[in-house]
DNA sequence: TCAAGTGGATAGTGTAACTATCTACAGCGG
DNA sequence: CCGCTGTAGATAGTTACACTATCCACTTGA
């Protein structure tokens, strides 16, 4: 197929396509002549994946592009893949991680970390974020994440459980490589969301249920 | 005190004050001529919020405004500021939600909130996203992400519960509005790192610990 | 034949989040 | 009261990102 099924089939505009392939996220198509070239299943799955870790993960074209390459580079290693896509779907830092607290923040991760016998790579960026959130909170007096972290690491680590079994459970290993991934990005997003409905749910519960949920629009009230 | 103050004791440089101020995210202090104003540690405070929502929990600026102003206008329902913060830390979408495939993955998210009971706003943005992640493994032939979707739930409502149960523990409610915000946005970022660092975890324990975790640099190996 | 489509290159757009300067003027030690 | 640092407020400039838009010399398919 040429690039205007491509798009049609994928619902990304040919321009963008464009930028894709000069960016080096999508594989450039087999050349028929000069100016023609042939795309296959292969290249829209692909493009589908990028549209699924750009639109729903919300991650970066730059991002993205590291994580197609390290699917490309990492067929048979799942724990190489996974450091590669968990780099890249990881942010940028810009707190101050220079202050007493957060080194006191990050020590008390590295308890946890080492209380529970977690088996991680000990200078994942992953551990600053939580170290991060953690002194971002006690500047602002906020003690009980810590006093929770316990809890956050008992439902990451059941969620993961579930997560690592599921992706192991693909019999073939090149499907398999691509649920790590999109496992990573795609359980992100869906589990937020979910997080958040929850706690709609948990504070009507809890609070007390109202006449009706909160309105946008509070003209409808009366 | 005044800017220069500010600036030295919230690590934020005084030309990003100053924009913070023009953008509303910050009140401006108290005028004591026509070049000299007065802020208080309610500012620091203010700012040390503003900061902690952009730089660990990603917030755009805008988002970040306007979750402190429904911290001010909802200083009494606990409610609407949940869904002001809610509706502001969720991303504008971006994904096509006019296919048939789309429309059964947002089905499918009614039908487990009907069947679960959750008290959750029927129009909330949130619903449209796990449909988001949803149809979008779909497209890519991912089914697990369906088939896990109530281990999801089981795993954010837990979480949730805790989470609210903490912030209804906080006796004055100013501060338990300010852990609504807090919670919502810190408990995000520190969750999503757990979860990446048990999955690593889960990943070397399922498939069996290799002599050392991932290495970025493979020339230490041998 | 010939309009529509294409690959490749180059340039332009819009938004977001700062960052820099400029202009008075205030505060304060000497 | 001199002069230096430090403002507040206004305006303009910068950088990064993710596209979009054109152009050109082709090729394709009716």
């Amino acid at each position: 197929m040429r690039v205007g099924e491509l798009s049609k089939r994928s619902g990304v505009p040919i321009p963008t396509i464009k930028y894709y392939l000069r960016e080096g996220l999508l594989p450039a198509g087999a050349a028929t002549a000069a100016n023609q070239a042939d795309y296959g299943e292969e290249h829209l799955r692909r493009l589908l994946l990028i549209r699924a870790l750009i639109d729903v993960g919300g991650v970066s074209v730059a991002a993205a592009r590291e994580v197609v390459a390290a699917l490309g580079a990492h067929a048979d290693d799942p724990l190489e893949l996974l450091s590669a896509a968990q780099t890249a779907v990881t942010p940028r830092h810009r707190p101050d991680r220079e202050t007493p607290e957060w080194h006191t923040a990050k020590q008390r991760v590295l308890d946890l970390i080492a209380e529970r016998g977690w088996l991680v790579y000990p200078l994942s960026p992953e551990i600053d974020l939580v170290a991060d959130a953690l002194a971002a909170g006690g500047s602002l007096g906020v003690t009980e994440l810590f006093d929770n972290l316990g809890r956050y690491a008992d439902s990451a680590a059941s969620l993961a459980a579930v997560e690592v079994r599921t992706v192991l459970d693909r019999p073939d290993p090149a499907a398999r490589m691509e649920l790590v991934v999109l496992g990573t990005v795609l359980g992100e997003a869906l589990f937020s969301a979910l997080r958040l409905l929850a706690h709609q749910h948990e504070s009507a519960r809890q609070i007390g249920i109202p006449d009706a949920p909160p309105q946008k629009n509070p003209e409808t009230a009366q």
